[in-house]
DNA sequence: ATCCATTACTAAATCGTTTTAGTTTATTCT
DNA sequence: AGAATAAACTAAAACGATTTAGTAATGGAT
């Protein structure tokens, strides 16, 4: 079995507490003992008892991240660049998936609570009305991050896309390509990105002296490939003409392209779709799909980065500053718009 | 601030032993004094200290995951199958990922170890040949579990896939649909996945009577899709002629397709192609991948429910069985390899 | 020789629980 | 009545670290 300090210090004939000390490299231990305690403790390979140093010092070195999904690839990314960072500085990731589910994310967030996270990063679930436990773990004086799905009124950092601004480029981009009559597919109301979007989109539109339609606008409910695939059917059905497609998520838009290709509708050359996410997904497919990248991985790396300039900053201040990181989105076309309609 | 168990203790002139006792339903305190504590309990939102009660029970509630790629579908679904599972039983996971990568591995089994988890669950990078690190999680007394990229030697609890009899399948498949010079890109030795499926690949073609090719066979490093792109060029321009693939990975077969989809050469007229894995993305692809479908989540969720009963009977016996789960795969056919080639 | 620093430690409390071994009080049995 | 038993608690140790306050030994200044 591994070594406890008191083992160490049975062996070496001192105290715990020289032992302890000499580890953490007290001045008030002498070199000569430093070297001796160190190099057996190397040798035996000890390794302080994590939940024991916490009881005293009250870090647990774990934050616990919280994400709708985990197997959407962005979120599998913003996981990794949480993660990156996190090794590197040592720290231990504890991860959660809520399911879109309110309750399941209360009780994630319940379960950190008690095992003592020094922070919790979370993008809220679709379904998730309720801030309480997000006011719980504030009071509680973890730090806490929202990201990508965050509450505006929620007072504490948050990192998120400039999604607005990123539909604004995606609309941008298909009136450049000539199209005229441009189809939205939104999210619902609740969360904030999925409202965002679709402003970006109506900015686009007024800017170019395009008038708005909301017969050309469906609310989508999940997201999903096949719903995708039902709203382009629907549109198509109701016999409005559309020459561009702007979707709210690249799964939308990946269905939106499968019932065309059904109907033998050309994207681009028909129709020019573009996404948003740039979910890995989207390079695959034929026609490779054009969409606003969110920078994922960089996303995560902010967050870590965030919540580790919070916490050497904890002792400072009194009444700590929350900072909101508004990230730039990018767009990157790819075959779905590929050809102009105007040639 | 939350109460602790002394807190209570003061409020109710209780003992704290008392107020302990009387949460955990011991049989020694009386029915009133345990309603009591408990309501009141309830009422303050008590949660007991998951590190404090670690130090006397030596159970800490969570499990540590390490997968080699968080952003690899098939790796963050079986994450999503334990998860699922975990939060039921309200375990905490903490993740990390070796990014293939044996130092990153270690490190991060002596952090889990450190902070005292109930089991590792482990799936090794392709990087790690050396062992000393899964052997000192045993003599730890830690629940160890490999899955998906497994070491036979190693004596612990195994989930992985019939990689020989998927691979099996899948040439078989391949050889059912006309198919009589079949090519395979594989993976390296390490991994005993990659020589299973090769062995499952020969297996077929011996039990067809065709003959093996060693020119047919190219192994890849990475399982990339830029990669499956570079091998099936490379294939093409040695002038070896075939007329069905079969690829360790999906991404291989989504990489290869690619290069096809560029000479003009017909998927899957020309050259039927199929993967492994069901990374749910080959469903989306043009045109859509047949593969072989390894459950992913399934998988994730047997780990957990394994490692659950192991807990169960820990203390029964002294000497633990290991069990050994293969998984059984099923053949998923898309378009990749829809058309017969005889007709 | 005495006093004061300085150095290098040790003792003991503490973090928040759980659990073993009592202890007190009331109840039952003979 | 006195002993034995049961019921309902309490006291205190323990888990494994950290840290405050204190102490012994040494050296230098006066």
């Amino acid at each position: 079995m591994k070594p406890s300090l008191k083992d160490i210090s049975k062996a070496l004939g001192l105290s715990t507490a020289a032992v302890s000390k000499a580890l953490n490299d007290y001045p008030d231990i002498g070199k000569a003992t430093k070297k001796r305690v160190k190099s057996y403790a190397k040798k035996m390979g000890y390794q302080p008892n994590a939940q024991a140093t916490f009881l005293r010092t009250q870090k647990t070195k774990m934050v616990g991240v919280i994400i709708p999904n985990a197997t959407n690839p962005f979120f599998a990314s913003i996981l990794e660049g949480i993660m990156n960072q996190a090794q590197k500085k040592n720290y231990s990731v504890l991860v959660g998936h809520s399911k879109e589910s309110q309750t399941l994310e209360k009780a994630l967030v319940g379960r950190f609570l008690q095992q003592k996270v020094d922070g919790i990063f979370l993008s809220l679930a679709q379904d998730t009305s309720n801030y309480d436990h997000l006011e719980e773990v504030i009071n509680s004086k973890t730090n806490l991050i929202l990201f990508d799905k965050v509450a505006k009124v929620i007072n504490c950092s948050k990192v998120f896309v400039d999604d607005k601004n990123g539909a604004f480029q995606a609309t941008t981009h298909l009136i450049s390509k000539g199209c005229t009559k441009i189809a939205h597919f939104r999210g619902e109301l609740n969360p904030q990105n999925s409202i965002d979007r679709y402003l970006g989109y109506r900015k686009a539109l007024a800017n170019h002296k395009i008038s708005y339609d909301p017969k050309k606008v469906l609310i989508s409910r999940k997201g999903s490939i096949d719903e995708g695939y039902q709203l382009a059917k629907k549109l198509h059905q109701s016999g409005i003409e559309i020459d561009g497609l702007f979707c709210v998520t690249d799964m939308l838009a990946l269905g939106a392209i499968r019932f065309y290709k059904e109907q033998k509708v050309e994207v681009p050359n028909a129709i020019n779709v573009i996404g948003f996410s740039n979910t890995m997904v989207g390079e695959l497919t034929y026609p490779s799909l054009s969409t606003i990248d969110q920078k994922a991985i960089q996303m995560g790396k902010k967050v870590m980065k965030l919540f580790l300039s919070e916490q050497r900053h904890e002792k400072d201040e009194k009444n700590p500053e929350y900072q909101s990181i508004m990230l730039k989105t990018k767009l990157l076309q790819r075959e779905s718009t590929a050809r102009s309609i105007i040639n």
